[in-house]
Parts: structure tokens; sequence; C-alpha cells
DNA sequence: CATACATGAATTTTT
DNA sequence: TTCATGTATG
């Protein structure tokens, strides 16, 4: 088992978790504490749902992320079967979104070829509007817009509640930026949550269309809504109909571990919940199934700290195990040091995995996860667990559809989905370079804008001549051309073996391979890019279809064209997923952990300043430090078996070195109060004890597991 | 139009 | 110290 192990828990559900899988009738909060079960929740209830006669397609399991979704999918298939499974919306609010826009959204302007940009397109639309202006500031209007966006405001109304000048500007920026958006007929992120909620607003029919379609919606990660995601669930449960509250839902999330704040979730959206939906049923889940005693009390009582929303103290029936280990460290080298010692220690010693009899396994590295507050705080210990020789693998690095070589594919991709998205066409027309550089684009550029014409569609003006040179024309059309008959194509290629003949001649054509060995400096790195191409094209190719051999068979699936792929590229899944089972240590930043768990696991850079994060500018709120305690909370909590928290004496600030002081967050583990005085030999036995109960409730649980699935197969 | 050097700023991240 | 952006040069 890796990170993403589960928790062993005993076969049946607790009495909390069938309440909430057996409230079926109305509006229902799950307050699922830390390792308390919640997907299993989730999961059942969508069985008990099922049993009462709801139809796979009518029941709406709503996540964050597309991972989490392909979990929620596979747990549902494992109870449910495949059948059912395939049928169960299981989706993110975006990816619902899209399905939505894609089939009504021309009610609010779009056709339902519209493109989706990502943040980088975003950029490049927002120093357009602003009128060629720098990066950095674009990036604050970009922050602020999308902020904006996802409390609800348009930029009407952005305007009206702009504090400055600053913020005035970027309220006429996001004006601006809405209207070429639609010009483009592209859409943002924000605007796959925004502009469902104004079709149903505006439109009765597709509303009630879409209020018909579930008989049930559930909504994981509760705690992260923002405003809209809100208004969305409450519309498509259909509360501001006529008839309130018609359609149930669950909402399960856990108010202690709400980190994304800063990106626009809100915890009002959990505080209106009863006061919105009187019948509300709460139910919080208190039973921890995943750390051993010390780990938890460490957990509450950091916790204990924030105002609390509901009441809520996890408990555990896994024994007390290991104390809390508190490390102080003179710096950053020497932390990773004395962490990769401890790496060592845990695998040379007693701690690993008992089996019933006594055998000891090693812990592996894969059960390890070092965590921290920001990403570059990875880079000593990278070094260090190099030097050691341990394997590693940093998680929330970059996916594979920032990599530069995707993205480039992608927006030729876009460009024959949707000829008029700017952002995409600039990108393709200009790699890899053909000899049309940015002078040629302005002049295209100031050609097309007051034409209100795509700068594909100025391409073929006749009067571009005008405006350009016959050079630099000729390039252009040669680059039309191109484009069209790429299109064309795309649209007549479908089943994977004709994907992949078009993808790889189009590559061919384009000269990308030699591309990316020219700009890049080591041709170690250009072939590493280069394969991650082939892997690009292998899954354009599988995605159309045709013959596909899995277990069970060779069958042949519905074909799609490539240009069917490409329509949904921007929004679909990594394919990250590759190298999974390798026995890794985990480094990870806190909030890239939220949601895993590690049997070991070392809190690093516990420092005042750096885990309350203390900026150089903006003041520390107490709405600040309550979210950076969850951080802490949540960092705990992903520890099943044993915990160590490091602090430095010393840190650097910018270039010189600063004295440190432990995080106030060590002193409210209130680790001196829970500490255990005991014989060495005693505790180990105790260990041992611990253990082997464990096993046995882990093995029994995947007996029954293994039974009750029996009898459902039969 | 692309590459080489200097200068300046530094959370967290998904879709 | 690193990374990214802006300017100067070939």
């Amino acid at each position: 088992m890796n990170a993403r192990s589960q928790s062993s828990q005993a076969p049946s559900l607790n009495p909390a978790q069938l309440e909430a899988v057996h409230h079926l009738a109305g509006p229902c909060l799950v307050l699922a504490g830390a390792g308390s079960g919640k997907t299993r929740v989730i999961v059942h209830k969508i069985a008990r749902l099922l049993q009462h006669g709801l139809a796979p397609k009518q029941i709406a399991a709503i996540t964050f992320t597309n991972k989490a979704a392909a979990e929620m999918r596979e747990r549902a298939k494992a109870l449910v079967g495949p059948r059912a499974a395939k049928d169960l919306v299981v989706s993110t609010f975006h990816s619902l979104g899209v399905r939505m826009l894609r089939a009504d959204g021309e009610r609010v302007g779009l056709k339902p070829n519209f493109s989706i940009l990502d943040s980088d397109d975003v950029l490049g639309v927002m120093r357009d509007c602003g009128g060629n202006t720098d990066n950095a500031l674009a990036r604050r209007w970009q922050w602020a817009i999308s902020l904006w966006k996802n409390q609800g405001l348009d930029a009407d109304a952005a305007e009206a509640a702009a504090a400055n000048d600053d913020e005035r500007v970027a309220a006429r920026v996001m004006r601006l930026y809405q209207e070429r958006l639609l010009a483009y007929q592209a859409v943002d992120f924000d605007d796959l949550l925004g502009l469902p909620l104004a079709l149903m607003r505006r439109d009765d029919e597709a509303r009630a269309k879409w209020q018909a379609l579930f008989g049930h919606v559930l909504v994981d990660e509760y705690q992260d809504t923002n405003a809209v995601q809100y208004e969305l669930l409450k519309m498509l449960v259909g509360s501001q109909g006529a008839t309130p509250g018609r359609t149930p839902f669950t909402a399960v999330g856990d108010d202690d571990q709400s980190i994304y704040g800063w990106r626009g979730a809100t915890i009002d959206n959990l505080k209106r919940l009863p006061q919105e939906f009187p019948s509300l049923k709460v139910i919080p889940l208190e039973q921890n199934y995943r750390s051993t005693g010390h780990i938890l009390h460490a957990a509450n009582a950091v916790i204990a700290k924030n105002p609390k929303l509901f009441e809520k103290k996890l408990w555990s029936e896994l024994g007390e195990g290991e104390p809390v280990k508190v490390i102080e460290c003179d710096g950053e080298e020497h932390e990773a040091e004395r962490v990769v010692a401890r790496i060592q220690a845990l695998r040379g010693g007693q701690l690993g995995v008992h089996s019933v009899d006594g055998a000891v396994q090693p812990v592996r590295f894969a059960d390890i996860a070092v965590l921290y507050r920001a990403n570059h705080q990875a880079k000593v210990f990278e070094q260090k667990l190099r030097a050691a020789q341990i394997p590693y693998k940093v998680s929330g690095g970059t996916s594979y559809f920032d990599r530069a070589e995707i993205k480039d594919l992608c927006a030729w991709l876009r460009l024959i989905v949707n000829n008029d998205d700017d952002p995409a066409f600039l990108r393709a027309v200009t790699t890899p370079k053909r000899g049309i550089g940015h002078q040629t684009l302005a002049s295209l550029g100031e050609f097309a804008t007051p034409r209100k014409e795509s700068l594909f569609e100025a391409l073929f003006a006749p009067t571009l001549g005008a405006a350009l040179k016959g050079k630099a024309i000729d390039a252009l059309h040669e680059f039309g051309r191109f484009v069209n008959d790429f299109e064309y194509r795309a649209r007549h290629s479908t089943g994977s073996e004709d994907a992949k003949v078009l993808l790889l001649g189009w590559l061919k054509d384009i000269g990308y391979e030699q591309h990316l060995f020219d700009s890049e400096d080591s041709e170690k790195l250009a072939t590493a890019r280069w394969s991650n191409v082939l892997d690009f094209v292998d899954w354009i190719a599988k995605r159309c279809g045709g013959e596909i051999t899995q277990e069970g068979g060779t069958f042949e699936s519905e074909r799609q064209s490539v240009f069917d792929v490409a329509q949904t590229i921007s929004i679909i899944i990594s394919i990250a997923e590759r190298g999974e089972d390798t026995d890794v240590v985990t480094l990870s930043t806190l909030h890239a952990a939220k949601g895993l768990e590690w049997p070991h696991v070392v809190l690093v850079g516990v420092n005042e300043g750096l885990l309350p994060f203390k900026g150089s500018e903006e003041e520390m709120t107490a709405a600040r430090l309550e979210e950076e305690r969850r951080l802490m909370y949540v960092g705990i909590t992903r520890a099943q078996r044993t915990l160590a928290v490091s602090w430095l004496r010393r840190r650097k600030r910018g270039r010189e070195m600063v004295a440190g002081l432990p995080s106030r967050f060590v002193a409210e583990m209130k680790l001196d109060e829970v500490a255990v005085k005991e014989d060495p030999r005693e505790r180990l036995k105790r260990i041992r004890a611990e253990l082997a109960a464990r096993v046995q409730a882990s093995e029994t649980a995947q007996a029954a597991q293994a039974a009750s699935r029996t009898a459902a197969a039969g």
C-alpha cells in the first residue's frame, strides 16, 4: 500500500456513519473529522440510494479535483459494481459546469465549442486588456478578478466594492476581460461555475431541466466550496425554485480542515447551511480510524485553540502509540540530515509492520512523508535524500498539463477546436518558431481588433495586405492553411490507429522534436520532454477508441475523432498516475497532503513565521492565524503511527540568518501533558500488543469485506 | 528575431 | 540563493 492506503476499519459502519448513510430524505451535513471514513460514508450512501430505487445517473457526487472524482468512482465500483458505477455522475464542480455549458451555453452567449483557458492563457489576455502591462501587475489583476468571480461578483459589483485605486483599475480590466473572453468564445475556470449559475438564474427551462436530473446530490470537501459553488449547489437542489429544497443532498466536510480560504473558499457556506435549510440533519463523525492516541491528543489540543462552529472531538481505539517527537535543529541542512537519520532509523528499527506472529517487516519508504509549509523547503531535503540514496518523490510538483511541451500541443488542439481562440493561436503560431514574430503578430492584432475579428479570421482578410508585408502574409497564410488542413484531418481520423498516424505526422510537419532538441540545452532534458510528447499522443489515441485491450479481453469501444478528444482536453485529468506503486518517500506541502495519510510523518520547519506563515507585509489577522492552525491540524492528522515535528534554531530570511523560534503550535500540542514515562521494554511490549490487535482487526475487516462482496455478487 | 546577461523579488493550488 | 523578467546585443 502506498500513501493512499485506507486505514483499517471495522467491517460494519459505526452508528454515526450509519445515521449519515440512512438519512436519505432531506438535507444532511456530515462533519467528517480527519480519518473518520468519510469516503466510505459517501460510497455507502450511494449504494443505499441505488437500493432505494434511484438510477445511477440520478446520483451526483461532486468533488474538487479530478483525482478525487476518479478515486470516488473506483471506490463506488468496488461496492456497487461496474455497471452502476459507470453511470453515476461523479465529477468536479467544474466538469459539471462544462457539461451544462456545452449543452445549454448558448443561452449565456456561448457556442457549444467554446474553449477553456488555463491560467497562463488568462494571464496573456489580462496583459492584453491592460495594454501590454508587465506580468506582475497582470498577475495581481488575475488574482483579484478570480477572487471576485469566486464571490459571485461581476465587473460592476467589483467596481462598486473596490476599496482603492488599484482595485478600481482591476475592476475596469475585469470588464474588458469579460468582453474579450466572450469575443474569443472562451471561458476561464471560474466561468465554469459562474456561467452555469447565471444560465439557471436566467432561463427557467434550463433550470427545470437540470434540477430534474438529480435525485440526490453529494458534495465532498464541502468546507472548500466558494460562494458561487454554494449557489450552484442550492440551484441544483432546487432550493430557489417554487418547491424549495426539493432534491435532498448530503454535504460532507470538516470545518477544521478548511485551508483554502486564500483562494475563495468560505466557511460561511458551513454556517449558512443550518440557517438556510432548517431541516438540515447534522451528523459529526468523531471516531478516527487512522491515528494512534498521542497523535490525536496533539491534533485535538491544537485545534481546540480555534473558535468552533460545531462541537467535534476525535477519538480512536487504536491505542496510545508512540509519543510525538519534537526535533530541534541548527538550521535547514541540519534538519534535513536529522530527518534522513530518522528515516533510516525507522527502516532499521522496531516500528515496522508487525504481523500477529511477531515477525517484523521493515518500514517501507512509501510509509514515510516529509511535510512542509512552502514548496521551496523541499530543496534541502531532496539534496540530503539523494546523498543518502533514499528514493523520493515531490508531490504537488508541476502537473502533467503544466509542462511546457504539453501546453504547446494543447494550444494547437484548442486552436483547431475553436479558431477564434486567440491565446491558443498565439502560442501555436510561435511554436515552433516559423518566422512569425511579435512584430508581425502585433500588426495582425492591430488589424483584427477594430474589425472585431479573431486573429485567425483576420488571417484570410483580403485587405490584410495593407497592414503587413508580403513575406509575413505568406508565412501567416501558410500557417492558416496548415491549421485548416490539420483540423479537417482531425475531424476525420477516428480510432486510435488513425489518431496516432495523424498526430505523429503532424508533429513531424511542425518539426516539434527538432524544436525540443534545439531549444533545450541538455540533450537528456530534451529526450525526456519528447517522451512526454509521445506519451501524450498515446493518451489521445487511446481516448479515440477502437480496439482496446483490458482485463476481460479485447473489445471495441466507441470511436471518437481526434477533434472530439481535443474538445474535452483542457479539462481532462492528468495522467500523472504513473509510477504510483514505487516505494519512495513523499515530500509534500501541507496543502497537497490533505486527504492523504502515511504511517510515519515528519512535519518540518515548524517555526514561528513559517508555520503560522508571516509574510513581510500583511499583518496576522485572527482569521489568518486560524487557517494556519488548521493547516497544522491537517499536518498532524496525516500521521497514522508516528509523528515528529522539527523546528530551526536559525533560519534564513532573505540572505541573512535570523534566530528561529519554535512555532506556537508546538506548545499548543501540549505534548508534556500526555507524554508517558515508561520503561522502554514495557513500551515495546505494549506497542506489539497494540499492533497485533490492529493487524487482527484489519484482517477481520478484510475477510468480512471479501465475504460481503461475494454475497453481493451472488 | 533569438540569445545572453543583469537586476529584482521570494506562501499555500485546483480547475 | 534561486528563479523570472527586462534589456542589450548579435
